[in-house]
DNA sequence: ATAACTTTGCAATACTGTTGCACGTAATTC
DNA sequence: GAATTACGTGCAACAGTATTGCAAAGTTAT
């Protein structure tokens, strides 16, 4: 099941949703899917998005990645086909937080029209 | 009601959600909050922000807040207080999008901890 | 073969958001 | 002033996603 979905998760390169990565078996149930997901974020083989659709998403994460600190790329979610995709090679600038406050983590997601959805 | 929930969100001065501001009256119900935030947010008042928390947040707008388009700030979420402060004196910066990705809107959440929740 | 452990599916539950409906109050019309 | 209309509220129900308890099925070790 992991090699599946990992499979799945390979074959799109974007991110997904619970339902999505369900809609790509037959017969899995959403619970063996979330908990292999769990798995893989224990194992920070995948990181989570939420891009505010509702539903939170999953890709993979690069071989260097760092998403047990922070998950920093970013994300964009199109409002046309509602699909999310990694902005890996864009890292997100560094910010300067107000005297107090402390970075751990970041979630920059950018909403708009993706290639695809153009015209 | 209306002016019971502004003052809520007045006097807090961060991003609340639907539940914390319901926990602050003792006998409302919750869709007639959900509704009253409806319709602020269809008369610009207030912004809503996803900051990853499960619970979408409410916050006044500025006078001169353009959330209609989008809400070009930076929100803080403190993983400790689970509470969401504006960080409005944070412009974000302009995005170089990669071709045929088109900005519309954007929803940077940073997390870490607050200044409340230092030490 | 038996015991211990893991994985899976089903069902149920939690939580947030949302809507339909009925009631009550306030404003308007005649 | 009575009838009508519009609006706001509460209750209950429902939708969607996430999550967990439990038992059956499968796997591994002894």
């Amino acid at each position: 099941m992991r090699e599946l979905v990992y499979g799945v998760l390979d074959k799109n390169r974007k991110a997904l949703s619970l339902y999505e990565i369900e809609q790509q078996f037959d017969n899995v149930d959403r619970s063996t899917i979330f908990r292999t997901l769990k798995t893989f974020q224990d194992n920070l083989l995948i990181h989570s998005v939420d891009d505010g659709s509702g539903a939170v998403k999953y890709a993979l994460c690069d071989d260097d990645c760092t998403c047990s600190l922070d998950d920093l790329h970013y994300h964009f979610l199109c409002t046309k086909c509602g699909q999310t995709h990694c902005l890996k090679n864009m890292p997100i600038p560094k910010v300067d937080l107000p005297e107090g406050f402390n970075f751990e983590n970041a979630n920059f997601v950018i909403k708009g029209t993706c290639p695809n959805c153009q015209g």
